[in-house]
Order: structure tokens, then C-alpha cells, then sequence
DNA sequence: CATAGACTGGACTATAACGTCCAATTCGGA
DNA sequence: TCCGAATTGGACGTTATAGTCCAGTCTATG
């Protein structure tokens, strides 16, 4: 596949867009090759030359651009966790992202129509929570040197922690419509930060 | 609906129960009728006798039985967080449910598959997890008359962000095939609990 | 400007799955 | 025992959608 000219590039690209635009407004169950084909004004033959491996392999693709776009919706904020203030805006910044999204999560449900769980689709999830650990760590080591969190906190175990808060608020989320399980979540893990810190603040 | 026989009763009972198994074996997506028909000895015109609605209302008939043993399968810890020590025993129990799951959470899985989010599916998720916040928040309202919980602490709003870091810890063990996540969230979330309690004990 | 190979259009095929239908059989109460 | 209703078997129809194929057009490069 080296061979790509600007004209098959910005094709693929308009492809993989059109995709993911879709499948925000109407979910993956109800996104057919056709739809998209249409929608992105172009043909079978170059979906498939682009993606040989057919609805798979575009899927896989789409799950990748949102798997970014979750992090990057969480900047400035999440690569700058120095204060508590910045910790608070951040946590604001997360719970408006998703009530916006209103109980939708193309990530999530990419990932459940990706055969099984396929390898590939597993490490697009997995490097994701990774990568938004690291960040989350980052700043709560960042907060121990400041010497506003106590140092005997474990920087990962507590990232972890607050991960999951995040997880399971907006999965509850996509049952019930309500924002209120993150918003609590979110609020227990940053107590639990703030908790034990030094009394000097 | 009225007129069940016993013989009917059992052969939808038998077909209910065989979706269910043969769908937390292969997952909703490899799971088609006849799948279920070739496991049960069931005939197509038995299956739609007795779930009219097809597909979809026995997916949603499955789905109201996975939610049932979520809860079971907690039991009797869940019922009965009178104590730290049963508040631990529940968190390995929970822990180790999943554990032993290994990566596979039917309920999410069915009902990523029902049509876009049926009313009815939402119903079924909300309703367990209104009943296990409700289990949870009793425990912790319990440990607050015991004296052994902080009395300022909402029950409601712990028992929801506890419920969160559970969803998310599965959530993210469905990609990872790790509970370090959900044992990290728990052990927070019970240290939310314990923290800022009575200093008599 | 010539050519090889990238790019495109869209008709066509394959098939997998759901759901319908009806005739045959069994059941349970009167 | 007898009859209407419940139950059953399985062939058949229908549809939706992924994927194939090839002929025709465009593009980059020598």
C-alpha cells in the first residue's frame, strides 16, 4: 500500500470521516457499507480498495480516530493537571463531554460489534486507557511534588481508580441517560486524592 | 398468554436457557436462532410461539436473566453490609466473579445488540442498577446507625459512585482481561467509606 | 506525450439470518 | 371419550448487506 496518491489519500480519508460521522448519528448496528457509500459520494470498489479488509477493517479504523478524540477532548486539561483548580476544571470538562454526547459512546459501541474481540480491536482500547492512565498519573504525581497530595499515595493505583470512576459513570450513563453516577464517581476520586494530604493547605 | 401448559412452560423455559448458555459461550454476535433451536431440539415455530416478538424479545428475555444473577451472584454478601468485614467479603466476591468470567460480561454484550438502546433494554440495566445502588446504600446507611460510618456522608451519592467504579473496573477488564482496575476502584471507594469515620473505632 | 498502474463506477453474486405458514400432533378439561 | 386449543416440525419466502469483478478513467513519471 505504498503507492497512495493525494487524490486515493484524501478519498480514504473522506471514507473513514464519513464513517465515523455516521456512526455518532446513528450508532454502528444501524450503519451499513451502503450508508456510508452514499453519504461520502463514493463507490464499493474504492472502500474496499482503501480497506481490503471490507467493514473490519474500517470499523477498526473508526474505533482508532475515536479513541483519539477521547483524549483530545480532554485538552488543554488532562496534559496539565497542576492544581486543584485545573484537577476541577478538567473534572467539568469530562462530565460536559459526555452529557453533550447524551448516552452515546462510539467507542464503546464500536468495540461490541468488532467480531468477538478481536486482537486489534482489544489493543485500541487498551492503549487508550493506558495512555489516559499515564496522564491522569502524570498529574497526580505532579500534585505530589507540589506537596498538595499525600506522597504515600500510589500515583497508578490511584489513576487506575479514578479511570474506572470515569468508565463505569459513563457506561451507567448510556442505560440511564443521567450523568449523575460520573459526576458522584468523579467527586469520590478526587475527595480521595484531597484526602490525607498534607494539612498545610 | 394466559394458557401455558407445563409442557409449554418448559419449552420456553428450555429455549431461554439455552440462549443464555450458548450466548455467554460465543458471545450475542455468533448467536443465531438456529444456534438455539439446534441446542434446545426446538423447532423455529416453538421459539416464535413462545417469544412472538422474535429475536429481540429473547434477547431482552435474556438479558432481564443475566441481570438477575448479577445480583444473585453477590448475594448474600450484598444483602448483608452490616460490617467492614462483610463490606470485604463482598468486594472479593465481586472481584472474583469477574475474575472467573474472564473477560465476558453477557448483560453488556446482549444488550449492546438490542436495537440502538430499546426502551426496554434501558429499562432492564436501569433497574438492576437501581437495585444494587439500593443494596449498596443500605449497607452504608446501616455502618452510619452502627456508628462506624461517617453520618455526613450520603448514602445515595456513595452507594452511586461505588456502583460506578464496579461498572468501570468490568468495563475495563473486558478490553485488558485484568481486575487490577476494578480491585483499584473498589479499594478506593471503600476507602472513601472508612475515611473521615467516628475516630472511636 | 506515452504508459503503467492507481483510481473509480456500479452491476452482480453470495448467503446468512430472520420470520411466516400450515399441516400434523398432543394435551387437558368437560 | 371427545373436542378445541396448545404445541410442534420444518419447508419456504424475504430481505438486508457484505463482498467480487471488470471495464473504463485518471494520474504521475520517465
Amino acid at each position: 500500500m505504498r503507492p497512495l496518491t493525494r487524490k486515493g489519500a484524501a478519498t480514504r480519508q473522506r471514507i473513514l470521516e464519513g464513517a465515523a460521522t455516521h456512526i455518532r448519528e446513528h450508532g454502528v448496528a444501524d450503519t451499513t457499507l451502503d450508508d456510508i457509500l452514499a453519504r461520502t459520494s463514493t463507490s464499493k470498489s474504492q472502500l474496499f480498495h482503501y480497506f481490503p479488509g471490507g467493514r473490519e477493517e474500517l470499523l477498526l479504523a473508526v474505533a482508532r480516530v475515536e479513541a483519539d478524540r477521547v483524549l483530545e477532548d480532554q485538552q488543554p486539561q488532562l496534559g496539565d493537571l497542576t492544581s486543584w483548580d485545573a484537577w476541577e476544571q478538567w473534572r467539568d470538562r469530562v462530565v460536559e463531554r459526555y452529557r453533550s454526547q447524551g448516552g452515546q459512546c462510539p467507542l464503546n459501541s464500536v468495540m461490541s460489534q468488532l467480531r468477538g474481540n478481536t486482537p486489534g480491536a482489544q489493543a485500541v482500547v487498551t492503549e487508550l486507557m493506558n495512555r489516559w492512565q499515564a496522564e491522569i498519573a502524570a498529574g497526580v504525581r505532579h500534585m505530589q511534588a507540589a506537596g498538595q497530595i499525600d506522597p504515600g499515595l500510589d500515583p497508578d493505583q490511584a489513576a487506575a481508580a479514578l479511570l474506572a470512576c470515569i468508565q463505569g459513570g459513563v457506561l451507567i450513563q448510556l442505560s440511564t441517560g443521567r450523568t449523575t453516577h460520573l459526576e458522584a464517581a468523579l467527586d469520590m476520586g478526587l475527595a480521595h486524592l484531597r484526602a490525607g494530604r498534607p494539612p498545610s493547605f
